[in-house]
DNA sequence: CTGAAAGCGCTAACAG
DNA sequence: CTGTTAGCGCTTTCAG
């Protein structure tokens, strides 16, 4: 078996304790009793037990992470950022793929609280916003924040992207751009997917549009669902002219239904994302989108984490919206009409 | 705090030990108090507190995965093949990203290991391949199996592709489709990367094509890479009628570049790429690519891990090469010329 | 400055 | 079938 402190105590013919104490750096030590216990430790390759230490400190240093899809890279970028802010302080984070399952979800949470994780981070599947969180995760009393999915229940950690902003951003450029049929492919029944569609009703509204029957379309959280909700608007007698989809993967199947039907983009139909995934650039048609920055998502629930684990006291509930931004690519740039401001001239297209 | 097993038998009246094995089906408790004990746990939401179970048992059903760069698709899809595989069997998973440096990544090993996790995974980031990975590793007795990074000394788990095979079929699809200025964009400093380049030699060789001149140039791991790359190709006087690229994200860079340039892919350049990420069929000219199954590697690491976790006794290395397979799209469809076998005629292109 | 005693919550091994 | 004894490897507390 590895090393332990006894050996090196008995090695060096000191107390288990000097031991302990020299190692963490402890005052109460002299410089020389502290030098010899070092060296000899570092000869012997000493790594401390940190399943012992952690159940005598009640911290493991452990940060879980759960997400509803690995596969998806706004997570990937998400747990990128997690790791690169907790790492520094010395936290490592388990991952757990939820599968956008809830049941899967709860078994997963309650497997990473019998570890005692330190805190947690999760962009819940819960469909059942109004319980399904906080059952899973009021009983416990580890410092945790919410991302991505927003909770409609109490006041929580949180942090995420106002989805209601993002849809209005998203459709007042795509009416900046001249289009005026416009359609939204929207996604699964949970919050974001809500308000991404509540903002794209705003926007009408807002620009005294009329929203057309059959223009949202139910699609999903994958380019298969984007490619074929677009087809299905494409069936329609007259399409539309412009397409907020739920997230970069269905806008880019989206572009593949269009340009496989034989029209152009953004000519014939513009396209807006979601989520700005980082290879949005190199897509068929560069995808114009609407940038949540993942990364800095996990950071800051990182830092939330890092500052209610210091703290003994919980300190009040953050809740971080992250600003979404507007990227302009191809799929939705029709500068020299828009610059025009001539809405209606787009039909010349 | 928690509830913990003492509280529930002092609750019931009866040992810490009768409520222990209850609670884990051990066949020596009378079916009613059994009973009794699992209700009460319910009730009282009872979790074992893995960090003790663990320091008894020595296990902890925690796997560790350490890989050089979350945010590249391909390792999120090992990830995602790892947890998919691993779950049924209780494991979680600890991630560490070592950001491609090989310091970082021993850190992080040596904090895995610290926590006494069950197994481990790896694709190593460390440079030098004939003692960094054994230097790590060797003192622990931990399985692991080592994954995309092909080691080079002792035998050792290995899951991952045949790097020479992966760049000779590409090159051979190139030639095959008539290209006869063949280049290589290739990769960082790697077993991987020296695979892919001996493979683009090889199918050269073999089919009789000298290597041209500044035919093997520099790129890296990242769509920016293999931008700047080829741009750096397109400057020679005679440019590359085909170009095998380290990866799919050097690839896609590399089509920005083509296509900035004014030239046709496949037309006047066919592109290779490799590792099939799930967005190459949504790039801006689809892009035929050498699929190396990224999920399937995660499962196949998956199950040699458990397979060792579960005897005590280590089975002999494995190593598991899954047979890169030839995708065929848009990048490098020549199929006009290359069933006619008229290979110099591509010129007239 | 050093160390002995007690315990974190659970399980293995054996005794009743 | 049930319970007792002894740790797992480390830290906390408090006495020397």
């Amino acid at each position: 078996m590895a090393v332990r402190m006894k050996d090196i105590a008995e090695d060096l013919g000191v107390s288990l304790m000097t031991v302990s104490k020299a190692l963490r750096g402890h005052v109460d030590i002299s410089e020389d009793t502290r030098e010899r216990i070092l060296r000899r430790a570092r000869e012997l390759n000493y790594q401390p037990n940190w399943v012992a230490r952690s159940l005598a400190t009640r911290r493991t240093f452990i940060v879980g992470l759960v997400i509803p899809d690995l596969m998806h890279s706004f997570f990937a970028e998400i747990a990128y950022g997690l790791t690169r802010e907790l790492a520094p302080f010395g936290y490592q984070i388990v991952l757990a793929n939820s599968d956008e399952n809830a049941e899967t979800e709860r078994r997963e949470l309650d497997l990473l609280i019998a570890r005692k994780i330190d805190g947690l981070v999760v962009a819940s599947a819960q469909r059942d916003w109004r319980r399904g969180i906080p059952q899973a995760l009021k009983n416990i009393s580890i410092p945790f924040v919410l991302i991505d999915r927003m909770p409609s229940g109490p006041r929580m950690n949180y942090v995420g992207t106002c989805d209601e902003d993002l849809g209005m951003l998203a459709t007042e450029h795509l009416i900046s751009q001249g289009c005026v049929r416009l359609a939204h492919i929207h996604g699964p029944d949970n919050p974001n997917s809500l308000g991404r569609l509540r903002g794209f009703q705003s926007a009408l509204k807002k620009n005294g549009m009329k929203s057309l029957p059959q223009c949202v379309v139910e699609g999903g959280v994958k380019d298969e669902d984007g490619y074929e909700a677009m087809q299905q608007l494409l069936r329609l007698k007259t399409p539309p002219d412009g397409v907020f989809c739920y997230n970069d993967p269905v806008a880019a199947g989206a572009i593949k239904a269009v340009l496989e039907s034989g029209r152009g983009i953004p000519g014939d139909i513009a396209i807006v994302g979601a989520g700005n995934v980082h290879y949005s650039d190199l897509l068929r048609v560069p995808l114009s989108t609407i940038d949540q920055r993942a990364s800095e998502i996990g950071e800051q629930a990182a830092r939330i984490l890092v500052e209610c684990m210091r703290t003994k006291s919980a300190p009040s509930p953050k809740c971080v919206l992250i600003p979404p931004r507007l990227i302009i690519r191809d799929s939705s740039r029709r500068s020299d009409f828009s610059n025009l401001g001539q809405r209606t001239a787009m039909r010349a297209r």
